[in-house]
DNA sequence: GCGTTCAATGTACCT
DNA sequence: ACAGGTACATTGAACGCG
């Protein structure tokens, strides 16, 4: 028989010595099912040395008399474009794979063996064109479901699957949850510290709370929980931190208290696999926390922040509480009532997350074959690379080796040093997805680099200015062919778009189509240039920066050509006169002569730059600011500062009036010294870029975390440490404190005036000829104004 | 012995 | 664990001064 499913997970099983690839999916009836395939066989390539013949190689492995081969087979492939003569070694299981490697590679005529090291479920989806999030229509057979298989059908699959064309994702049923512990000695602690809230809330629209008993024993809440889940029965369960938190903790308070958490669909316990994710067989597992590097603008990756920046939560109308004080309101019979509406809001927030970025998870799983838990918690570079791969596979290309290599860097953009002060009317000028274009434009690519010492072939060579690196123009390359057809999918989607309501579901899904090809188009040069990549090369990714430079020199030179003043360009961009006139014939003569597309980006009607690249802020014809590389914008400056200078940059840009910036600066200062400026606005953010112990010098945010640790509190590589600067002598790191460890009236006011206000005021301020002198007010003045102020208000 | 100088360290940003 | 280019604050050791 035949049916239909969507596939939403993978896994595989060894059982007997005989591998079995688990899909677990939907059919187009709605019903949950399990597709098993037994007829992958496991394999991996050895290369044939130049010359040797491949069948007596074939007989030299079989003289191994290595039993756990079962086949060997002499195919044609490609590696890095050039023909191979390849055996392809099928084993017993994946699991011998590595071993059976090994021996081959000291065999006589063996060159190297190749996907030895790409995992087994994945060389199933990419040679079978079996894709995540996607439709396929097998050839099965039912088979009676006599393991605990929690799943309406299993079937056995006769031929493999083939993908379908279809948009849509079946109706999937969500499950959100959050959860709160209970500790009072800093970060909970599984073995002795309860949950005493879980919150739930389902895609049907039902919401649920879990809540540990009153003296805190938590094993109903538990137990009732996994209840719950496996009735509900999720094909997608979502959190917001819960690989790295919930999953660990829940799975360990469970086998603490006695028993499992059960909650997938093949009755085993959540399990952290290759990149850290925690797997939950036969449904999706998503962390949204994953997703959040998508999204820069978002500072700190809080779940309230995310849930205000898309537009789900407003962080004015959320209910707030700090990690710390969550004894004292569950403890508090009334406060609890908060806490739990704390609790709910988490979960609402984690729906509504889910909601906004579903769609593109599903459409990058899609696009590179990574199942959906997974397409997450791998970083950038991989999401590219399985996209290579299953490219590579579709032309018969063997997948090259990670090699281990020693980082060389080389140089990047080209950067102008701006001309400082205020300019009018400046309008900025990109260059179109500019390195992709690039790579194409030129052939860059492993396979198309023509080394010093090689011959130049018949087609010719482009050769890059300053770094001379050479790549033949013809046949296309790896890169090129699969950057062409990116760009093309994209251009196509987009015009789709472009017939459909923005409110349809289809609009929807090709907007997140399109934005998943955009993000792997745009990554592929970075990783070119990678060291950790399976196509690394050196010479494809300085080629391309090179060509870039001497793009945008030429460029700038035919803007001055034309009578426009450059102000100011970083890597692809140019900043000049706002003259149409002549900016309309400039870009066309630049994608004449330069092969590449310019197009206008914005124009500013005010811009100011200071002396410094890469730090700007402008006035659109809106009225709106942009705030480029600035303190303003900055995640590791207290609020106080920021505002400031934010404000000192409004009144520069739309009211130019530099003196009353200065007074503002001074009545600010004035404000802070009086302490009239909220606490939390003192707080200095940074990152923990590496454990406590590995940094070389003192430094505050280091300090700090110090001190929590010492009270019990967990922190590891990424977490954000708030600190504050209290009053005392000695060194900066000698005198912060984390911000809910001390108290307003110890926070030493002047450094936050003379470090922290005054240096991003004066960094703006100076060049209108304003000293610091003149942001500050005397003592004396200070002590007049706050009698005043005091008399008649402020 | 103590203040000054400057490279190194660390973070976060831009394209 | 995609790239390089850049700004800026602070540390800590070298340096200079008698």
């Amino acid at each position: 028989m035949k049916t239909m499913f969507w596939l939403l997970d993978i896994n595989y099983e060894v059982k007997n010595d005989t591998p079995e690839i688990w899909l677990w999916g939907i059919d187009d009836s709605g019903k949950r099912v399990l597709l098993i395939d037994r007829a992958f066989p496991a394999y991996f390539y050895a290369v044939v040395e130049d010359g040797a013949n491949p069948q007596r190689v074939v007989e030299e492995i079989e003289k191994e008399q290595y039993s756990l081969v079962v086949k060997l087979e002499v195919v044609e492939r490609k590696f890095f474009g050039k023909s191979v003569k390849a055996i392809k070694v099928y084993c017993k299981n994946p699991d011998v794979i590595p071993r059976c490697a090994r021996v081959l590679r000291s065999i006589e005529g063996v060159k190297d063996c190749l996907e030895d090291d790409v995992r087994y479920s994945m060389q199933y989806l990419t040679d079978n064109n079996v894709i995540p999030c996607g439709w396929h229509e097998a050839e099965v057979a039912e088979e009676k479901n006599t393991t605990s298989i929690h799943v309406d059908k299993v079937y056995t699959i006769n031929l493999p699957p083939k993908s379908i064309e279809k948009a849509e994702a079946p109706r999937l049923k969500i499950l959100g949850f959050s959860s709160i512990c209970y500790g009072k000695e800093g970060s909970p602690k599984p073995d002795r510290n309860p949950v005493i809230i879980i919150s739930t809330k389902t895609s049907t629209g039902e919401a649920k709370q879990f809540l540990a008993q009153e003296d805190k024993n938590d094993k109903l809440i538990l137990e009732e929980f996994i209840d719950y889940v496996r009735k509900f029965d999720p094909d997608i369960i979502v959190g917001y931190g819960i690989n790295t938190q919930d999953w660990p903790y829940l799975s360990e308070r469970c086998r603490k208290l006695g028993f499992r958490l059960n909650i997938d669909r093949a009755g085993t316990e959540p399990h952290t696999s290759v990149y850290g994710h925690v797997s939950l067989t036969g449904r999706a597992n998503i962390d949204l926390l994953d997703f959040a590097d998508e999204f820069p603008e978002v500072k700190i990756k809080t779940l309230e922040n995310m849930a205000d920046y898309l537009g789900v939560m407003k962080i004015e109308k959320r209910t707030l509480i700090e990690d710390m004080d969550f004894p004292g309101y569950w403890d508090d019979k009334d406060r609890r009532e908060v806490l739990k509406k704390f609790s709910m809001e988490n979960t609402d927030s984690v729906m509504g997350i889910v909601e906004a970025l579903l769609d593109f998870a599903m459409q990058l799983s899609n696009l590179v074959s990574l199942p959906l838990d997974h397409v997450g918690t791998v970083a950038v570079g991989f999401r590219v690379e399985w996209f290579l791969i299953k490219h590579a596979k579709k032309i018969g290309e063997l997948i090259p080796k990670r090699i281990e290599q020693s980082y060389r860097p080389y140089v990047g953009g080209l950067v102008l040093t701006p001309k400082p002060g205020l300019h009018e009317n400046i309008a900025v000028l990109d260059f179109k997805a500019m390195y992709p274009n690039i790579m194409i434009a030129y052939n860059l690519s492993p396979d198309t680099y023509i080394a010093s010492d090689e011959p130049i072939p018949y087609s010719g060579v482009f050769e890059a200015p300053e770094v001379k690196h050479t790549f033949r123009k013809e046949p296309p390359g790896f890169y090129k062919e699969v950057l062409t057809y990116l760009i093309n999918v994209r251009e196509e989607i987009r015009s789709k778009m472009k017939t459909l309501s923005a409110k349809s579901v289809e609009y929807r899904v090709l907007d997140a189509r399109q934005k998943a090809v955009k993000v792997i188009t745009n990554a592929a040069y970075g990783y070119a240039g990678w060291i950790g990549a399976r196509w690394y090369k050196k010479p494809v990714a300085e080629a391309a920066t090179a060509w870039g430079r001497s793009t945008i020199h030429n460029a700038i030179k035919m803007a001055e050509k034309a009578g426009l003043k450059v102000v100011y360009g970083d890597t692809d961009s140019i900043f000049l006169s706002y003259e149409p006139e002549k900016i309309e014939p400039l870009s066309k003569e630049v994608e004449e002569k330069l092969g590449l597309e310019i197009k206008p980006d914005k124009v500013y009607t005010r811009i100011f730059f200071t002396e410094a690249k890469k730090r700007y802020a402008g006035l659109l014809p809106d009225g709106q600011l942009d705030f480029v590389g600035l303190e303003v914008i900055r995640g590791d400056w207290a609020a106080i500062a920021k505002k400031v200078q934010g404000k000192v940059l409004e009144i520069i840009l739309k009211e130019q009036s530099p003196k009353k910036a200065a007074r503002f600066v001074q009545q600010y200062v004035s404000e802070l010294r009086q302490k009239r400026v909220p606490y939390r606005d003192l707080i200095i953010w940074k990152t923990l870029t590496k454990p406590v112990e590995e940094y070389e010098i003192k430094a505050s945010h280091v300090e700090a975390a110090k001190m929590l640790t010492a009270k019990g509190w967990t922190l590891t590589v990424g977490d954000k440490v708030g600190y504050v600067v209290v009053a005392g002598t000695g060194r900066l790191y000698e005198r912060v404190k984390p911000y809910m460890l001390a108290s307003y009236n110890e926070v030493d006011v002047e450094y936050y005036v003379t470090k922290q206000i005054i240096p991003v005021a004066a960094r703006i301020l100076e060049s209108f000829g304003i000293t610091e002198e003149q942001m500050l007010v005397s003592k004396a003045e200070e002590r007049e104004t706050r009698k005043l102020t005091d008399f008649f208000g402020s």
